[in-house]
Order: C-alpha cells, then structure tokens, then sequence
DNA sequence: GCCGTTTTCGGCCCGACTGTTTTCAGTCG
C-alpha cells in the first residue's frame, strides 16, 4: 500500500507515542520521533537499504535499525507489539484532540478508564473529568473545542492519503481479468483538499473478476455492501471505498457521472434537457427516440451538450460550465509550469535533510530556480543565528552552477509577530534574495488584530510572500480569524505574493480563499514548505488548490521567469 | 535512543503560553 519508508515512519511516531503516554523519558521519544522524521522523508526506499546505509540515515542508531529491519522482515515489531498490549490504541487516539497530550491522556485512561474520543466525549458530558486534578474548568472547555474541531474534519481523510489508496487501487484493479479500463474518479479526481470516500469506475464485458479482485486488496478490512455493477468496501484506515464497472461504450458518461459534482451534473443536465437530451451515466440519450448520442469518452459527450472539455478540478459549480458556454474556460495552472519552489527548509532548522540534498532533488525535478527558507531567530526552538543564515548563503553560492541551469535563491521565513513586525532590521533583510513571512503563534488573536498583523507584514518592503496565511492545520486547528479581503486587498496594493502552501496537512490557502484572492488582483507562490526532499513533490497538492481556485500560469510568480519574479521580488512594481 | 571540533558519558531544540497544581506542569510550534 504505502511506501514502505511511510510504514516505518508511521510505526516509529506510533511507538514514540507510546513511550510518551507510558512516561519511558521523552528523550528516547524524540530519538524516535527524529528517526521516524528521517526514515519518512529518506529518498531511498529502506526495504532496499543494507542494515550498515540503514544506520547512515541520521538519527537511526543499532536500536531503531535492528527494529526496522525486523518489521521489514517480519511485518511486526515485538517491542511495539509489548506496548501496544498495555494500552489501548483509542488511548493514543487522543493525541489528536488539540490541548491533550501523552500526560493527559494517560490521567484520562489511568483514572476514568478512558480508552477512546467516543469515550472522552461521554466523559466530558457526564462531567466526569472535574474531579481530577489537571482538569479545571478552562481545561475542559478547551478539550470540548478540541473534539468539536476534529469532529469538523472527522471521517474525511486528507488528499495525500486518499490519492495514494486510489492510485494503488486502479493500478492492482487495471491488471486483473478482464478490466479493459480503470480510474479514479469522485472527489479525489477533482482534488479536493479532503476525502469523505473513493469512487472507482473500470470497464469490464463480465464485472466478475474485477469485483473479486477489488474484494481481495490488502488494503480492505470489510466488503460492505457488493452487486454486479457496485461494491462497496471499507479500508483498513476506514475509509469507505466504492467500485463501479460499467460497459467500455458508457465510459465517458461514467467517469462525468462520478466525477460529479453533484452540482456540475445538475448543471450538465439541465443543459442536456433544454437540448432535448437526457444525460445519465450510461450516456448522452436523445430525450424522444432514446437513441445514444455520445458516451465514450468525457470530450465527446461534453461536446455534444456544445462545451468544451472541462477539467475535473473545475467542476463545482462555480461559474464552470457558463465559462465553458461562452468558451472562457481559464488555462490552468499545471504543475509542469512550475519553474521552481520558493519556500523550502534544510536541516539548518527543522528541515531533516542538508542543503546539498535539497538542492539535488530541486534540480532533479528540472527547476530553474530555487530558494532556501530557513527559519528566522524569533521562532527560538530552530535556534537561527545571522552567522548561520550568512554562512548558508556563502554554501549556497559555492554550490552555483553545480546543477546546470538551476539558480539558487537564499531566503528566509520570517515570524510574523502579533504587531506584524519580523525578525531582523530592514539592513539585513536586505541581504536575502526573498522573504517569505509567516505565522506561527498567536493564533488566538482577535479580528482586527490579525488583519492589522498580516497588513503590516505585507506592508513591510523586504517581505514577499505571506507563508500560509490563515495557518489552518487539517484536524488541528482552524485557520486564523482575519479580514481576508482586507489582507488580500493590502497583498496587491504592496506587490506580495500570498502562498498556497502545498502540504496536505495544511493546503492554505485554500480553493475559495484562492478564488476571492484573485479577485483582488493577488500573485500567488505555490511552494512545498519542504523539510525533506520528498515534500517538494507536494506541489501537485497545491497546483491542484491553485486550479480548483482557476489560476493560470501568469497569476503565479514561480511559473515566471527568473528575470521577472526578480523584478516582482523588488517590490517596486506593484500593479 | 542517538551522538561526538564538549567524543563512549552526558548532553539532547528552546521558549511562550496557559491554566491552575500559588511555583509549575503540560502543550505547542
């Protein structure tokens, strides 16, 4: 399923957790933690590694590598397995409520016998948690806020995860008897930054096989419901998983059909009515004879209603298919557009691979350009100097001309205060090629504070990019409160970019922010935020935010050339 | 548990915020 350095990293974080909740000394949690970090973000496979390059990796030691090579042995781990046995996995669960952690979590299953969220929701309305020590009134209500934030993203998935559990599935499905096609469709072809299920659509003469294949992926936990066109299934993340087969011929009405969204149907349809038509996903029909119109492919039944193809991740109902009417469809953004990434850490701060590392994979995705952003002093756990970020920029200019065409940029990621102002006097912000600015505490701000923060940060004459601006974190935290329209309107008055950050725990901005944004005349940068360098590939997330919001190219300052986001990133020309 | 221009022991990313335990533990980035 996963890749198998995602297994161990998932593995490793699960018994750092565990060592925490059991209390076993937070700095062997953090040893696994770091190695988790760094076997996750390694470029190469670790099933391929000998046990001595399994021990290079940073931060793995003979301990962690004896226990990784045992679970790629033996699919387990018995000291996992040991500590998993004294507590229950709904006690790690609750981890994920904001405000508690391993401390808390180990009061609440120690003394209520709390073993699950389900179980901490009760607990909280019977006002069984007053009577312990560490649960003052202002404790629970925050836990109560907590619960109600990962309700609101409970039971969807991120898009990472949900992609890699399609793409995994059509590949096994594509090969099994029969299957003439197979894709995913739903949701997930449209790219939306969450996943409630995944729609799978193949083509097959007899569904037989390709319903017992799909029946029989490792990754299902349970078949539940399964007929000859439909079988639904639940996966081992619990995520409900729906296979359709449909006819070769119906192929193209289908993956409209499930590509959905339901709106855009609605919309297709009534065009189809008007038309005479009757639109399902068994084809294009004429409404009198029933005769078949079109139907095999997407383009051909698109065409027949008198629009143009349009891509799935337009296809909300928002101004779509009127656009495709007049034949004003936007040109998208893609990802091979990008000319580079311009927010990007090394193991400087809290990235987990050095400098030369992450300029090799930047330039082996054929960028032109690429900045490093490490982070600035204020945030003090990364513990940046002006002589480390100076003596990075002496590496990164030694490293010029290294990797053919690619041009390295020396940034920053500044801390956005809560007055708005960022590390570092204008002297030296000066000696940085860009800067991007973020935040990253104080969340709690109220209205105008935030948007006066953000304004002021814009305002500033050496900051170009806003780092992910509302700071929303998928089932963590929601976005800041802010003015948007205010910011954004400060965003193009100034000439700085706002960043659609590309990590699918954060893809922030989001579509509809990206929508108003341009409104406003915005630019925006789509970067990974990068720590290892498999997150530059990230990108395909945000690009896809950046189309679901109808970007093109020109509204983006990385597809341009180097001379023009030069220019841009003086800060003089703004439009 | 990892690691080493502090090198096989004794450190380890640091500081702010918050609530409540009135002197600090827990959580977060």
């Amino acid at each position: 399923m996963a890749r198998p350095n995602d297994e161990v990293e998932a593995l490793l974080r699960e018994y750092a957790d565990l060592i925490a909740i059991t209390g076993k000394g937070a700095f062997k949690q953090r040893a696994y933690e770091r190695a988790a970090r760094a076997i996750g973000g390694h470029p190469a496979d670790v099933a391929t590694l000998d046990s001595k390059s399994l021990r290079e990796i940073p931060g793995v030691g003979s301990s962690i590598a004896d226990k990784v090579e045992e679970y790629l042995r033996t699919g387990r781990v018995a000291a996992v397995e040991e500590t998993r046995a004294s507590i229950p996995p709904g006690v790690r669960a609750l981890l994920d409520v904001p405000t508690l952690g391993p401390k808390k979590a180990m009061t609440l299953y120690r003394e209520l016998g709390v073993s699950s969220v389900d179980e901490l929701a009760a607990a909280l309305r019977e006002d069984r948690l007053a009577e312990l020590k560490g649960f003052g009134p202002k404790a629970r209500e925050n836990i109560e806020h907590g619960l109600a934030v990962l309700r609101q993203s409970g039971g969807r998935i991120g898009l990472d995860t949900a992609l890699g559990v399609a793409e995994e599935t059509v590949a096994r499905l594509g090969e099994a008897a029969g299957c003439v096609r197979c894709a995913y469709a739903g949701s997930v072809r449209r790219m939306k930054e969450t996943i409630g299920d995944i729609d799978v659509l193949a083509a097959a003469d007899d569904p037989e096989p390709v319903m017992a294949a799909f029946c029989a992926l490792p990754l299902v936990a349970e078949v539940v419901l399964r007929g000859r066109k439909k079988t639904t299934v639940r996966t081992v993340d619990g995520l409900q998983m729906d296979l359709r087969v449909l006819a070769e011929d119906s192929w193209g009405a289908g993956m409209i059909y499930f590509t959905g969204s339901k709106a855009h149907n609605i919309r297709i349809r009534e065009i189809a009515v008007r038309k005479k038509l009757k639109l399902s996903e068994y084809g294009l029909f004429d409404a009198k004879t029933g005769r078949k119109r079109a139907a095999r492919t997407e383009e051909e039944v698109y065409r027949r209603l008198g629009l143009p193809w349009i891509p799935p991740t337009l296809r909300e109902d928002r101004g779509e298919v009127a656009a495709a009417q007049r034949d004003a469809l936007p040109r998208l953004v893609t990802v091979d557009d990008l000319r580079g990434d311009l927010h990007s850490h090394t193991d400087l701060t809290d990235g987990i691979a050095p400098l030369t590392e992450m300029v090799a994979a930047a330039a082996r995705r054929g960028y032109h350009y690429y900045a490093v952003t490490d982070h600035a002093p204020e945030l003090r756990m990364q513990r940046m100097t002006l002589d480390k970020a100076r003596a990075q920029r002496e590496q990164l200019r030694q490293l010029a001309g290294e990797h053919g065409r690619l041009k390295l940029l020396h940034g920053t990621e500044l801390n956005i205060d809560p007055e708005g102002n960022v590390d570092w006097p204008a002297e030296v912000l000066a000696e940085f090629e860009l800067c991007v600015a973020s935040i990253h505490s104080h969340f709690e701000l109220d209205r105008d504070a935030q948007t006066r923060r953000l304004i002021r940060a814009c305002e500033n004459p050496h900051v170009n990019i806003i780092g992910h601006p509302t700071t929303r974190k998928f089932g963590r935290r929601n976005g800041i409160d802010a003015d948007l329209d205010a910011v954004f309107a400060a965003c193009a008055r100034t000439g700085t970019a706002l960043e659609i950050n590309s990590h699918p725990n954060r893809l922030d901005l989001n579509d509809e922010h990206i929508l108003r944004a341009r409104e406003h005349g915005v630019r925006f940068s789509i970067d990974s935020d990068a720590h290892a360098p498999t997150h530059l590939g990230h990108v395909r997330f945000g690009v896809a935010q950046a189309q679901r919001g109808w970007l093109g190219p020109d509204d983006v300052i990385n597809t341009w050339p180097l001379t023009r986001l030069r220019r841009f990133l003086r800060k003089t020309g703004a439009r």
